[in-house]
DNA sequence: CATGAATGAGACTTCATTCAT
DNA sequence: CATGAATGAAGTCTCATTCAT
């Protein structure tokens, strides 16, 4: 189809409208509540179009899953690819994801979705493969010692998801704090992270 | 009614059937997934008996969540009753916690669902609200310096329950190890990992 | 379940209910036309109960067929075991079909759906498998020659269903004339066949 | 419009195609599960441009059937308006049938669909009307006595297509046999049939 | 005319929950 | 209390048909 014509505009506006909807009652009512034709009702669209556009809820779920970790890890990659010690691999890590986080806090909301069937891969999805990828080649470039990549990852994994979250609950996020808290735990321990009032505005 | 009347037993009785039989079916086909007919037909029960023992899924998943936290969160809590340092502490709660991640791995996978509004707490539930509690007081005793308790949490929890994850698919889990990788983590940092060959059999 | 307890009455007697509406919503609107919920709106039942009893409209259509089937073959075969000539096989196979279609006109009109997928083994269930396996029979004890008794079984099933379909459009059907017509006809031809008025009162 | 002109020809070609795709969608899955989906599917067409030629799925069908009949009913027909004998006629009549039955199997298959009020008629439009009167011009003749020319017109048709349906599922068809079959058995019943072997090789 | 996405009525079906036995 | 059939709201999805391009 010509990409000018009008038809594929349309096309691409539908998809659009339709994932921008799904995210939205995703984060509002959460995934297993939200029915499709939420999803439909939120959009001007008719029942019968979102089948043109997905099979399934599922389906919407995992573009919308797709989308987002399509925009976060090339950032996280070239973060970590460009880091020439430990600190700039992990604290860049924290500080991309923390702060995609914030600006999308809904997006992830309504991606954090974990259950053993599908979900159990979305987190991985976003953010572990790639992390576990990088990790070993930090390894390689010797910024890291040999330790045991996936666990690392695991753990940065959960740090940051949990950390987020918290984030999204409290009214002032401060993403600078919070990403150093995360990367001088990560890095240094518990020891040295920042002491006084909170490290993020409560 | 009398504790040991055959009725009261039967009771008793039927209740643990039900949870187990959710346990198993949550296990199995995911939270989302499942239905409460799924729980019933693991059961030799009817299905209007369920009613007479939760008043919907939701409860039944409460049921387990506060079953679980409620063996694991005393344990948890002993250990770092008795911390003389951040080290006892911190060690002594991952030890426990996937330790005993280790023991009821299905059951763990059962409830270890991120979904809706109910389950954004569930790991808080099971581990999060006294484990931030603990650090408010392990900061009183002067074990940690005047850090952010909430996110202190979040993280230890994010990383407990992940590399619970990881272990729970690798064939053979050493337990020990973990606890040490995700504790030195913690205390001192990426740095002060074990080295060589991987911290658990994988 | 106790075969007199209120319940097994009441499953008995819905499973009729349905099979009633069935047969009359069928003969009425035609088995394509028909839909699920005008067979439950026939019915003093509720949707979801359709669903206790048949899994679909095409489970209803069969169980309707198999006893249309069940109540006529019986029949059929007793006329044509008792047999002794020729004669009396096809005469008693015409009346007691013919007999039967006439009493039960709504139930044959329901079933009489011819599609390849489904109902080209329609007739044959009612009809034409017995016939075929009883005209081999009647070939052995010296009623027929040793004739091609699929074929002949087609015949007559062609045959006894078409004339069926006119008695049923016509006001007054006189089941006897309408059987012996047939009956003349397979046994000795055109020739033979009743003269004068119509055979059956137009 | 031009009947030379590249539109018509493209109108008349577009038909054509459609046709052909119901003759074989409606063969292959049955004329009640043929959805116009389906049909538009087996074309290179858009779905759209089915309504330029049909109004419904029941139009096509209708098409398809009066094009088969169309081509049928003046064989037929001649046969039967040049026989000098019941003979000639009744012979006349199948064998013309059977043998274009036999060319056209997957159309007849196609259209013989038994279904609501619609096709009762069916095998009616195809051969049934015009034997009808036929017959009666036939006995105005003196060929045929002053039999019920509706009841014989269907009891020829009932035979004829219950019999194209053997032929069809038969491997090794032998259309003079078995119009011989259904000639002898309308002119001088059961007793006077080819005996032997079978009629038809089975 | 051809195209093919949009439409939306309505069919199908599941499932939590109730309630007579 | 246990039973399990009945209920009917609600969700999923298909498909004939329309209509802007």
């Amino acid at each position: 189809m010509d990409i000018r014509s009008k038809r594929f505009q349309t096309k691409v506006h539908n998809r659009r409208v339709i994932l921008e909807a799904a995210r939205g009652v995703f984060g509002r009512e959460g995934y297993r509540t939200a029915t499709v034709r939420d999803i439909i009702n939120a959009t001007p669209l008719a029942s019968g179009t979102f089948y043109n556009y997905f099979r399934s809820k599922e389906e919407v779920y995992a573009a919308l899953r797709d989308e987002i970790a399509l925009e976060i890890r090339p950032l996280l990659r070239a973060e970590r690819q460009q880091a020439w010690s430990a600190d700039d691999f992990v604290t860049g890590t924290f500080r991309a994801f923390l702060s995609h986080a914030e600006q999308r806090a809904q997006s992830l909301a309504a991606i954090d979705v974990q259950d053993d069937q599908m979900s159990a891969g979305m987190r991985t999805i976003v953010m572990g493969d790639d992390l576990r990828h990088d990790i070993d080649s930090a390894i390689q470039r010797g910024l890291f010692a040999e330790l045991d990549a996936e666990l690392l990852a695991a753990a940065i994994v959960g740090i940051a998801f949990e950390v987020a979250n918290v984030m999204r609950q409290r009214k002032h996020t401060d993403v600078k704090s919070a990403a150093r808290f995360c990367s001088e735990l990560i890095l240094r321990g518990v020891a040295s992270l920042p002491v006084t009032v909170s490290a993020i505005a409560k």
